[in-house]
DNA sequence: AATCAAAGCAACCGCCATTGG
DNA sequence: TCCAATGGCGGTTGCTTTGAT
């Protein structure tokens, strides 16, 4: 493909759905042939980036918990902005996103949060006040990311409010539980989600999801802050962290085992949605 | 209703590391 | 060992949306 062949900008549904079939085809990687094989007037580096920052399935966007802001916080104290590297223990985070919201809401509550810290100090003993003043200032005020966030904040049940972004979210959602873990990231997650009612999928579907992470630490952890790290409730709902203490690997291929046992309910990764449907979906929903 | 500024975020760019011939 | 191709990452840009006036 020539150089000025190559599109910029905005992805469309059309590219999307493209990139996905092949993707869902091939499977990930090869980024170099997607281009030469699908039509898309992509470059390789975009389309890998499209799928591992929007449509790689589990990817959750905004809405970040005031839980998943401390790790991020403490994670960047410990390894720099390595957004790749603390994405990786926010399993359902791309590092492009946690990239932007540290720079666009964390940074400025990190800004409040020293201002008020240098002011408080002088004024009372410290002790207290630190806790005191960071849940002030991170979980209230602008801290409440869910009214800042275009993706969560949509009212998915009224479709003529949606917009394309949320089209690719729930392609993702769709695709939960068929694609392969990311092997070119630390991140291990599984989601199995069951549809309750599969059948239809115009509407929001109504979607259980438990992740099953398997967290590397870095070496600068010590004990109590993987005690704090289990104890911290990473996702909403009903979703839960499920830590390893042996050193076997966890099965993340097909055939899905949740610790905690069996529930006996359909699971998606055997009756994921066909293409198909996706594709008239989307097209449907035409921006 | 129109305009402007600020905020948010998807996507691009450039550099670096890795891999394979 | 060298070199080109490829993939990954962090920084940055620029478009879109939102809120204020």
């Amino acid at each position: 493909m020539a150089k000025a062949d190559i599109k910029k900008g905005p992805w469309t549904p059309e590219e999307d759905i493209i990139l996905v079939s092949y993707i869902q085809k091939h499977g990930p990687g090869k980024w170099r042939s997607i281009p030469a094989n699908t039509g898309l007037m992509r470059c390789s580096k975009s389309c890998r980036l499209r799928w591992t920052n929007y449509l790689r399935p589990g990817i959750k966007h905004g809405n970040f918990t005031p839980q998943e802001e401390e790790l991020i916080i403490h994670l960047q104290s410990v390894l720099g902005n390595k957004w790749a590297a603390i994405a990786s223990y926010l399993p359902q985070r791309t590092d492009n996103d946690v990239k932007n919201h540290w720079n666009t809401h964390m940074k400025k509550k990190m800004k409040r949060y020293q201002a008020a810290i240098s002011s408080y100090s002088a004024s009372s003993s410290a002790g207290n006040a630190c806790h005191e003043l960071a849940s002030t200032c991170f979980n209230t005020g602008s801290g409440n990311s869910n009214a800042s966030s275009t993706h969560s904040t949509l009212p998915i049940s009224n479709p003529s409010t949606l917009k394309y972004a949320s089209s690719t979210e729930n392609i993702s959602r769709l695709l939960e539980g068929w694609g392969r873990p990311s092997q070119d990231q630390d991140v291990r997650c599984q989601s199995i989600t069951r549809f309750a009612n599969s059948s239809t999928i115009s509407s929001t579907p109504v979607c259980f999801m438990e992740n099953q992470s398997k967290v590397d630490l870095p070496e600068s952890y010590h004990p109590a802050s993987i005690e704090e790290l289990k104890s911290l409730q990473f996702f909403e709902g009903s979703s839960r962290i499920y830590w390893e203490e042996s050193s076997s690997e966890p099965n993340f291929g097909g055939s899905q085992s949740v610790p905690g046992g069996s529930d006996g309910q359909n699971r998606l990764d055997d009756q994921h949605p066909p293409l198909t449907m996706l594709e008239s979906w989307l097209a449907d929903e035409d921006v």
